[in-house]
RNA sequence: GACCCGUUCGUCUAUCGGUUAGGACUCCAGGUUUUCAUCCUGGCAAGAAGGGUUCGACUCCCUUACGGGUCGCCA
């Protein structure tokens, strides 16, 4: 038997981060087996749905990159993929609900008749779970069409499954208590129930529930922040499962070779945004510095910067240095235009230094004497004018590093002589010098 | 309120009865780097509480507390 598995959201909102790790796992689970992986579009409740939201789940799985072997777009032999398009469908499984007596009408709509029972299932995640439905006020026979005619989620999410012949049911743990329900369901149709396997929910860093609005919601976002797919990927397959190894980066094809179900925690986890980045700056290290500058490119323009000749050289000077490519125009705006801004607090401690006014104006006159250009020269120069005022070159080398980049932290000394070029190292020198 | 799931450093987690309770993020301190960053080393920091069971419990059971979830003609 193939295994079988599907994601199925609303297109009510944009994809959150909950949404997508539901749907990485079961993606996973399905690569892991070499099964199938479906996507359906649960849009049974027309008032709420839009095709923003409709785009936005597509694009959020296209840019983590999963890709679904049937649903919109791909086709398949269990088709169609969009609830709103399967209303026969649904009428033929409701007729047997009607025939069998399990459905009575109430107000117009159509309520499915619980059996009075306790209903046990088997989680994969959670293990035995029982509900006992004898207490009717805490289990009251559900809606399962409506008084217009259309068909609630409990009723088509089920015989959508049992129709698509869905194998693995992994979804969000606030679905556990929908199970028996379906289960019911189930049963009442004579099918056979998928495995089912609730998975924690995703909290925000101080413990409440994460909704569409927080920071890190919305997979949206991360692109837009200059997030690598890959690392936010590998970040969220981390909250609430492990590879139960100390290795913590991995590629989507190396998480769908180690996942496994048996390895999901029970309890929530919260979002740490830093170590996400911290996750996303693994998968920068890797990335070459041609592909980083493509990358990162956007960014730069949208923050007004002009596109250098040297580009790649700016670029490859901060490029392990920066855990986003939205931190890329701070720290590469000094070498691309003039037009820079000085930070305070490394400018006091510039000044801090009493010579440091006239050590750099020495430096701007060896600077203009050089016969050629180059970072090692420029730092030999920079050795020589220390030496010459009987002062260390590590004294000289934070005044200079201000005077260039107006502030305290950033790329190689060396790296930023080279990029800048002559004329604008003295230019920048004499203006800090004169100030000091 | 009822029902369900859960509870190890601030955060993500390892531990399938016997460990100095390990790793990672963050933070701090050293070292390397003539500078910045990377990097290396070290440090801070945890079994919610109380009862059992057991020679022995973070691990099993119960109670309490706390957190989350669910109780729709939403999904």
């Amino acid at each position: 038997m193939t295994v079988r598995t599907r994601f199925a959201p609303s297109p009510t909102g944009y994809l959150h981060v909950g949404g997508a790790r539901t749907a990485l796992f079961n993606w996973l689970f399905a690569r892991k087996h070499g099964g199938v992986f479906v996507l359906r579009v649960e849009d049974t409740d027309e008032a709420r749905n839009t095709d923003e939201a409709r785009q936005a789940i597509f694009d959020g799985m296209n840019w983590l990159g999963l890709d679904w072997d049937e649903g919109p777009g791909t086709g398949g032999d269990y088709g169609p993929y969009y609830q709103s398009e399967r209303k026969p469908v649904y009428d033929e499984w409701f007729k047997k609900l009607l025939d069998s007596g399990r459905v009575y009408e109430d107000g117009g709509a159509w309520r499915f008749r619980f059996e009075r029972k306790p209903v046990t299932m088997q989680d994969l995640v959670c293990g035995e779970v029982t509900i006992d439905y004898r207490d009717e006020s805490n289990t009251p026979d559900m809606v399962v069409k409506r008084s217009d005619g259309s068909y609630v989620f409990h009723f088509v999410n089920v015989v959508d499954d049992l129709e698509m012949e869905i194998t693995h049911v992994i979804r969000g743990e606030d679905h556990l208590m929908n199970t028996p329900k379906h289960l019911q369901l189930i049963e009442a149709f004579g099918g056979k129930a998928p495995q089912y396997a609730h998975i924690p929910l995703i909290l925000n860093p101080d413990g409440s529930k994460m909704s569409k609005r927080d920071a890190g919601a919305a997979v949206g976002d991360y692109p837009k922040q200059g997030f690598l797919s890959a690392a936010v990927v590998n970040f969220i397959s981390l909250l609430g499962w492990n590879p139960k190894t100390e290795r913590e980066i991995f590629t989507l094809a190396e998480l769908a070779e180690c996942f496994s179900l048996g390895n999901i925690n029970r309890a929530p986890a919260r979002f740490d945004l830093e170590k996400c980045k911290w996750v996303n700056q693994q998968h920068l290290l890797g990335v070459s510095v041609a592909d980083f500058a493509a990358a990162a490119q956007p960014f730069v323009v949208a923050a007004g910067l002009p596109i250098a000749e040297n580009y790649l050289e700016v670029i490859a000077a901060v490029k392990d240095k920066v855990r986003l490519f939205g931190d890329v125009p701070a720290a590469v705006d000094f070498m691309l235009q003039d037009d820079f801004s000085f930070d305070e607090d490394a400018l006091a401690k510039a000044r801090g230094n009493a010579s440091a006014g006239s050590l750099l104006a020495a430096l701007a006159v060896r600077f203009s004497g050089l016969s050629e250009w180059s970072g090692d020269a420029a730092k030999a120069a920079l050795n020589e004018t220390a030496l010459a005022a009987g002062a260390k070159p590590g004294q000289l080398m934070f005044p200079l590093r201000v005077a260039l980049s107006g502030r305290a932290h950033g790329p190689d000394l060396g790296d930023i002589l080279s990029i800048l070029g002559r004329e604008r190292c003295v230019t920048r020198l004499r203006a800090l010098a004169g100030q000091l």
